[in-house]
RNA sequence: GGCGAAGUAGCUCAGUUGGCUAGAGCAUACGGUUCAUACCCGUAGUGUCGAGGGUUCAAAUCCCCCCUUCGCUACCA
């Protein structure tokens, strides 16, 4: 293949949002982009591989004012912190886009300018409840116990002009494209979520705008509002790379879109399989070959049994960040376990046990011992220098087989996106490796003289599975792929180098004392190193919580009149059961006075049926009956919630009689 | 509640359209070997293949039902 006909191949990221420090999670994601586009580039594809950083939005306006900077200087040390983290992973990307970037912010405005005279998006009004941290409207049904779903917290009733865009015009088309193209949404499962969920019952129209905060791109032909994060975000894949919605695209861009591969996190799956393409569509723009939402990496935490297979996630403080793994276990290391840990369509585990147990038995039992053992030997006998000299047996035969065949293995798992199964392919060169050692006895074989021929052939032999094995290794490792070659002290060779046994160069000499690449840990000490941080992070936690305040907006004033409306009582809970076709409801039956009201709640996460009975509890009892689950609700019991939506019956503090009137 | 996925050796998982004594890696035990980072190679396993029923000459694999876990989604006064 010529330099100039190279095939394009573009890979993205989704682009982290400037709220925070990212966690392995979010490291993850970037590590097995850099993997398939260093592989794509080992088969020669001119790959161009894009990622970056989400900026605007109201948590972004906060966080700064918070700290007392504007939010430009926020997100840039945020952005800044991101970056240096993609670096110390050693990732490749060929751009790191901004969405504060001020061509990427013209496109925008162009494109949503564009839409709204064609007519695909309007002006309306969006009414319902606002969650400000979370930047999302909910309509009431949507609450839970009137506070925010995703995050738990106050909101309040809003109405505000914005603009929208008309999804369902192109439903029936992106549906049509679906069903055309099954590989579109990978892994196929994640296909009929966003069929039976949101395609088929009809698609709602989405908010594209708002005029609650500042900190956005400006829509230019009404100043008020600010671009909301869909079309600001996602237009990113394309702005990046040169899109003018005047026909003025760059060259890059009319050679590169479509992408090749949208990699994303299974949460956002939604907006990049619905309204992306819908955006695309909009825009006359053909739509992205494939868009993988790949698993979760969950931490398991020995030290915690409750803190099994669950999200990491800053709110529950269950963090790992890739510095600290690295330091630990180097990047390399941790490339390898993420992406060799991360299964294709579940989600992946991460523990220290489990870490430090990889890391011995493959990087420093199987591939580091085997470098080391070859090297040493071929200085031992032939002071370094490797050399080939036909004296074969059959018994090569199986190694060079396998040897031979690796790299299309590889490319195979690599084109399904099984990147876990890629990397065991080569291992296998290498355990194969192993054996062949054992097979030939190369000890034995140095013992007569009259078998040095035999004995060069063999650690050649060696070398050159290590060398393949080697420059397979890149993508995925690609420091020690190049220690290792270095201590072979020959070249990494592109995929179209390595079906052929036999190339390395006859006569080369290996270095003298190879560094060995992975020494191995003991598991005892490292898990002594992760207690010492553990115990320190429970402590931060303990402080934490004491200082833990939750402060709400304020809702507007009332009156006494108001309040007055209001009728409290206390009651008693006499029977309670689960509501069976819910998940979160009880049912309970409270006595206030001589009555008895049936009344539903959303605890059962947190009190078992048996446990309510007997409570006296604080109830609003005029409230209108309404009906859920199918089952009557009178009233409602009261409760406490902190910040992670745990929530509290209300008890009067001294015992009260049923019907007690609270004023 | 709707839709979907999963439940296989101690652990993480493979098991194509049903077919011979159910597999891999790690961990475990034993044996071999010594070039090497107490390493490597070999052998040995253990499994009511979630429970029960059915179809079949034959089921981990198909059908029914149940249990458990998970994902998306709805409801959640």
């Amino acid at each position: 293949m010529s330099e100039n006909c190279k095939k394009p191949y573009y890979i993205t990221t989704a682009i982290a949002y400037t709220s925070g420090k990212p966690h392995i999670g979010n490291t993850y994601e970037i590590v097995l982009a850099d993997s398939i586009a260093r592989f794509k580039r080992l088969e020669g594809y001119e790959v161009f591989f894009q990622t970056g950083t989400d900026e605007h939005g109201q948590k972004i306006e906060l966080k700064a004012s918070e700290a007392n900077i504007t939010p430009k200087e926020y997100v840039d040390r945020v952005a800044e912190q991101i970056k240096s983290i993609w670096d110390l992973m050693n990732t490749s990307y060929d751009k790191f886009i901004r969405t504060t970037d001020s061509d990427h912010e013209k496109q925008v405005q162009k494109i949503f300018r564009r839409l709204y005279e064609q007519g695909d998006i309007y002006k309306g009004y969006y009414e319902g409840m606002y969650c400000t941290p979370c930047e999302s409207f909910f309509t009431s049904s949507q609450l839970v116990d009137g506070k925010c779903p995703d995050c738990g917290r106050e909101c309040v009733p809003a109405k505000e002009e914005a603009y929208f865009f008309k999804m369902s015009k192109y439903a029936q088309k992106l549906i049509d494209h679906i069903n055309a193209h099954p590989e579109f949404i990978q892994p196929e499962s994640r296909k009929n979520e966003m069929m039976n969920n949101f395609l088929l019952p009809g698609l709602q129209d989405l908010c594209v705008s708002r005029t609650s905060f500042q900190w956005g791109i400006p829509v230019d032909f009404d100043e008020k509002h600010v671009i909301y994060v869909w079309i600001d975000a996602l237009s990113n894949y394309i702005t990046g790379i040169g899109y003018d919605c005047d026909n003025n695209s760059t060259k890059q861009f009319k050679t590169l879109w479509p992408a090749d591969l949208h990699l994303i996190g299974k949460d956002i799956l939604r907006f990049h399989t619905i309204y992306w393409p819908i955006m695309l569509m909009a825009l006359d723009l053909p739509l992205p070959k494939q868009i993988f939402g790949h698993p979760w990496l969950l931490q398991t935490d020995s030290s915690s049994k409750e803190a099994e297979g669950v999200k990491m996630s800053k709110s529950r403080g269950n963090v790992i960040y890739a510095d600290k793994l690295v330091e630990l276990f180097g990047v390399d290391a941790v490339r390898y376990f993420v992406l060799h840990e991360m299964p294709f369509e579940n989600d992946g585990v991460i523990s220290w046990e489990l870490i430090t147990e990889r890391f011995n038995s493959d990087l420093a039992n199987t591939l580091g011992n085997l470098v080391k053992r070859t090297i040493s030997m071929s200085n031992q006998y032939f002071g370094g220098i490797v050399e080939q000299t036909e004296v074969k047996e059959e018994i090569d035969e199986e190694l060079i087989l396998i040897a031979e065949q690796v790299a299309q293995k590889t490319v195979a798992k690599i084109e399904q996106l099984k990147v876990a199964d890629a990397i065991t392919e080569i291992f296998a060169l290498f355990k194969r490796c192993n054996k062949y050692i054992d097979e030939t006895m190369p000890w034995k074989l140095a013992k007569e003289e009259s078998l040095k021929p035999r004995l060069a052939q063999v650690l050649y032999n060696l070398t050159e599975g290590i060398c393949i094995g080697a420059s397979l290794l890149a993508p995925f490792m690609p420091e020690t792929s190049e220690k290792i070659l270095s201590q072979m002290n020959s070249k990494a060779r592109t995929i179209d180098e390595l079906h052929e046994f036999g190339k390395f160069v006859s006569g080369t000499k290996v270095a003298e004392n190879p560094e060995a690449l992975f020494i191995r840990l003991d598991p005892k000490k490292i898990l002594e190193q992760v207690k010492e941080k553990n115990e320190e992070k429970i402590k931060e936690k303990i402080e934490e919580k004491k200082e833990t305040e939750i402060n709400l907006e304020r809702k507007p004033e009332i009156t006494y009149e108001d309040f007055s409306k209001l009728q409290f009582q206390v009651g008693e809970i006499i029977a309670c059961e689960e509501v069976k076709k819910s998940k979160k409801l009880l049912c309970s039956k409270v006595k206030i006075g001589s009555e008895i009201k049936q009344i539903v709640s959303g605890i059962k996460a947190w009190y078992k049926p048996e446990d309510m009975v007997g409570k006296k509890v604080m109830v609003l009892v005029n409230l209108k009956p309404a009906t859920l689950a199918g089952i009557v609700s009178e009233g409602m019991l009261l409760c406490a919630e902190d910040e992670n939506g745990k929530l509290a019956l209300m008890t009067p503090e001294n015992d009260m009689p049923s019907g007690a009137e609270i004023c």
